[in-house]
RNA sequence: GGGCUUGUAGCGCAGCUGGUAGCGCAGUUGACUCUUAAUCAAUUGGUCGUGGGUUCGAAUCCCACCAAGCCCA
């Protein structure tokens, strides 16, 4: 029982509650409201470029931050802002009495402000010598070790927080993904585009081919999905005319596989134009990306994982059979029906007998002998028919579309058509996906019967637009995995 | 879904053909007080992912499960 006690005590968890208590027998909130924070250490850094190694100054800022190392029992202190490091330098000279007691409490991990005067050290080290130090959080975990940090894949995607604390390319990740999601919102509003919202919690689950999340309304006593696109809805909005052209920045929800490059929610930017066909999209989307990378790297040319990938426009344009006939050795242009298809697969080592029809075939030995070789930006054009349901037909063949997906590093990063406005091709194509998941496809769309409706009082041809935000913020900032430009990755729950 | 790899102290890791669980950092106590991965001395801390099995004896061998990573579909 007394063993038991002393060795609670000493856990480092116990041991700084224990501090905590002192603090709060001298007086000290260990939580405190406030601080008046008057620099941040990049701020300084800069400013004080130029100060001399054992220079001093009489100008006085108060910074505030987590105390990363403690040196000379808290002589020097490591403070961590979100811009950078500024060392403290603490004397008994410059302190109160209660000050210096309260120095001897604080643990590396602590939040705190000090207040203090500029100085070089004389071996070059930025140090503010502080005349004042207040706790604004004490700490009661332990920090990760500071020359390895934190390594474990696990432990970062589950306590971000620890990741971001110990990691600055973390932060920096996740700074540039706001700058970009910024870049691309302002973007579009300087073209006139309309920023909207529209349902998460759809009665149908369209826009997309996917499995959606199913949940339950009570109140309503029905169930519901989370959408796995918003593009009907936007659509909608471009029927009612508010504006001739939208946007929203969306999660959307897909109840599928885990991977490097899929996660359950993820963040998609769909836009809808009047008045444009999907060449006006191309060229829309390949301003829009590179420009941003543009804002936000200040270069088109960015490195991902050692290949060089050049953003700028114009992105070459490859038709889909054009790119099969050129990587596979397969011309589908005369060779029409699913089986024809089907068999023109196995002949190059693909099984395709799955595949529901003549435009699935193409899209797996698209995906199997295509997108390995697609490096730079390319705009695959004129998808299959079968596989498009809310495109509109190519206006020169019309077993396809006008739909292209763009790839950047062999990845689909977007997709958009020239849309769907006929009502009752509309109709047409819903059926046949709805066949498709009679047969057991169950990733066919359902008719959306109000969706129809709308097309039928009449919709302006239009250009509409999916981009996938992850995977672009993956190329910006060179991560190898969603997980890495997505703050809170889903994490399968851990059982106890 | 299949294959491979990983899981040992808060973190980073070692632990061989089975024989009393280790190192570094962090922590604690003290020294030092212009250091910066501070230094020096002493020192605490473990359900070896979980559950079974084999064995006189399992971190180690076997099985199942849990979690993660990578590759493949």
């Amino acid at each position: 029982m007394e063993q038991e006690t002393i060795n609670k005590a000493e856990s480092v968890r116990e041991a700084r509650i224990q501090k905590l208590t002192e603090l709060v027998e001298m007086g000290i909130n260990p939580y405190p409201y406030t601080f008046d924070k008057t620099a941040g250490a990049q701020e300084l850094q800069e400013k004080y470029k130029e100060l001399e190694a054992g220079g001093e100054t009489e100008d006085i800022y108060s910074v505030a931050g987590r105390i990363m190392g403690m040196r000379n029992s808290g002589m020097f202190i490591d403070l961590m802002d979100s811009t950078g490091k500024i060392q403290i330098f603490s004397h008994k000279e410059n302190l109160s009495e209660e000050k210096m007691k309260l120095l001897k409490l604080l643990d590396v991990g602590d939040m705190i402000g000090v207040t203090g005067t500029i100085r070089r050290t004389p071996r070059g080290e930025l140090t503010i010598k502080s005349k004042d130090i207040k706790i604004l959080a004490k700490s009661l975990q332990q920090l990760p070790e500071k020359f390895h940090g934190l390594t474990d894949k696990e432990t970062r995607y589950r306590q971000r927080y620890l990741d971001m604390i110990m990691n600055k390319d973390v932060r920096d990740t996740f700074v540039k993904r706001s700058k970009i999601i910024r870049e691309i919102r302002e973007y579009l509003t300087n073209l006139g585009f309309l920023e909207v919202e529209t349902p998460m919690l759809q009665t149908i689950a369209g826009g997309a081919s996917a499995r959606p999340f199913v949940t339950h309304h009570n109140a309503l006593d029905m169930d519901m999905y989370l959408r796995i696109a918003p593009e009907l809805y936007l659509k909608r909005l471009i029927v009612g005319g508010a504006s001739e052209r939208v946007f929203e920045i969306n999660r959307s929800f897909r109840n599928e596989g885990i991977d490097l490059k899929h996660n359950p929610e993820f963040t998609m930017l769909e836009l809808y134009q009047a008045y444009v066909d999907y060449n006006d999209m191309m060229v829309l989307l390949e301003n829009m990306v590179s420009t941003v990378a543009q804002k936000v790297l200040g270069t088109m040319k960015i490195n991902y994982q050692g290949n060089e990938i050049d953003l700028t426009p114009p992105w070459d344009r490859m038709t889909m059979l054009g790119a099969i006939k050129q990587y596979a050795g397969i011309d589908f242009s005369d060779k029409i029906t699913v089986e024809e298809a089907k068999l023109e697969a196995k002949k190059i080592g693909i099984d395709a007998d799955d595949c529901e029809n003549w435009g699935k075939v193409l899209d797996r030995i698209f995906e199997e002998k295509v997108e390995p070789h697609l490096i730079q930006p390319v705009h695959i054009i004129d998808y299959p028919k079968d596989i498009s349901p809310l495109a509109k037909p190519h206006r020169d063949n019309s077993r396809l579309t006008e739909r292209f997906e763009s790839r950047v590093n062999g990845w689909e990063i977007a997709n958009a058509f020239s849309e769907l406005s006929d009502p009752i091709d509309q109709r047409h194509r819903f059926e046949l996906q709805m066949q498709a998941k009679a047969q057991g496809d169950e990733e066919a769309q359902e008719i959306d019967e109000d969706y129809i409706n709308a097309l039928e009082y009449g919709m302006p041809p239009t250009g509409g637009l999916g981009l996938g935000i992850d995977r672009l913020v993956m190329l910006l900032t060179d991560s190898a995995s969603i997980r890495d430009v997505i703050a809170f990755p889903t994490m399968r729950n851990i059982k106890k």
